[in-house]
DNA sequence: ACTTGTGAAACTTTTCACAGCG
DNA sequence: CGCTGTGAAAAGTTTCACAAGT
């Protein structure tokens, strides 16, 4: 019954993180005219193994000719519309500061599915001041026209975070993108993704860390040695 | 023999990708003052489990007391120590459009071990000028002195961004953070994060839509149907 | 002949549940 | 008694390898 041309629900979330990868090489491999592709060149070109990629796509369904490959603009469609870009989903900025502005001028949204329809913030400096081409307003503003289906992305700073998550929850928003370095608390059925950047680097440091532990004792380290007030810590 | 005070070698990646998170929380805690946390606590501020928070730790040492909990100062002095922050981590930021600018005034990488020391663009009209307090070069100009553990941050577009990825594994970097959206080839030993903000979205919209589906058929939605040159597609 | 789609195996990560210790 | 640390079970993810289809 519920057997139609798409995946029974449960597509596991690692298959889901790694669709908007494919859609990108998809992309590529259009604009250059390519209109048929085998797993093994789409996996190069999305930095995945062939296996995985497979299937990945097993999941969505049987879109692949076998002893060809699968047809580019076919496959594309069929991504586009497991991840729901059929439709242009609007998305409200929280926290005009560098990273807000950044992120309101930041072409990449427009060009793949989203629109940037809000700006807002509290401080009455830049409410009703004009940024990438939208009036920046507060969020009492945005509390009286909240659309179904808005996504949030809070870019303020994280003391303010939490309440800025609370009032998107209570009109109604459950897809929040958090910029912000602190853990929201969100109610069941709200879906809050986070990127932290002092967090990536903190992991590439482990990383580059143990590479190097690797090659002999650190002595090399051109990275400074932390040597202030870290007495306190050990007397 | 290897048997000191620490995990050996194999804390698995995800404990690894959670360890930033956990200091955090741990530093929230210290700067309000308390000193001993239970796994519960942190777990409940680090917005996980505590079994995983357990299980975490466990491959750090060690550190906790049974029947009372984990020292806070402690705690957060080994966690730093195993991700290397015991170090100032030297950071380049390549490609000085909005986001390379955003994030090169973003204060909370100083405050996570971070240093920012390089700013590179290839555009004359920017090379010589001053941003955030550094002068902006150009990658000959960062060749000439790349130091050992240097962390490097691809803001650039993404027809540049393996070219530049190039040029940075060749001066011996093998810490990469890319924000541009594309897949980098690096050999062997380079290590590469990235952050998509359109993926980060496009993920989003997959929840969005399915949650949506849920509660019956998408009449609502105020996000626009996509409402152009699709017909070509289905004719 | 060639490439997909997929069971089964291997590996990783999370969760459970309780022994062990302060 | 309470909370950590950890084996063992469960769940999730990746890889293998080949049968099945064109």
């Amino acid at each position: 019954m519920t057997d139609a041309p798409a995946a029974r629900r449960g597509i596991p979330g690692a298959t889901v993180a790694r669709l908007p990868v494919y859609l990108r090489a998809l992309a590529g491999l259009a604009a250059t005219g390519v209109d048929t592709v085998s797993s093994e060149e789409l996996a190069e070109a999305a930095g995945v193994r062939s296996a995985k990629l497979r299937k990945d796509l097993s999941y969505l369904g049987s879109y692949g000719v076998r002893g060809v490959g699968y047809d580019v603009v076919r496959l594309r469609e069929e991504i586009a519309r497991e991840l729901g870009l059929q439709y242009d989903w609007s998305v409200a900025i929280i926290g005009m500061g560098n990273l807000g502005h950044a992120l309101a001028a930041y072409s990449g949204f427009a060009t793949r599915g989203f629109r940037v329809t809000w700006l807002v913030d509290e401080d009455p400096n830049l409410v009703g001041s004009r940024i990438a081409g939208l009036t920046v307003i507060d969020m009492d503003a945005l509390a009286t026209q909240p659309p179904a289906g808005l996504i949030g992305v809070i870019a303020t700073p994280p003391t303010a975070a939490q309440s800025v998550a609370d009032r998107l929850v209570e009109m109604g928003v459950h897809s929040i993108l958090n910029f912000a370095p602190c853990v929201l608390a969100v109610p069941d059925g709200v879906e809050v993704r986070k990127v932290d950047l002092a967090t990536e680097l903190q992991i590439l440091a482990f990383h580059e860390q143990h590479a190097r532990a690797e090659l002999g004792p650190l002595a090399d380290l051109a990275a400074v040695e932390v040597a202030d007030a870290r007495q306190e810590a050990t007397s």
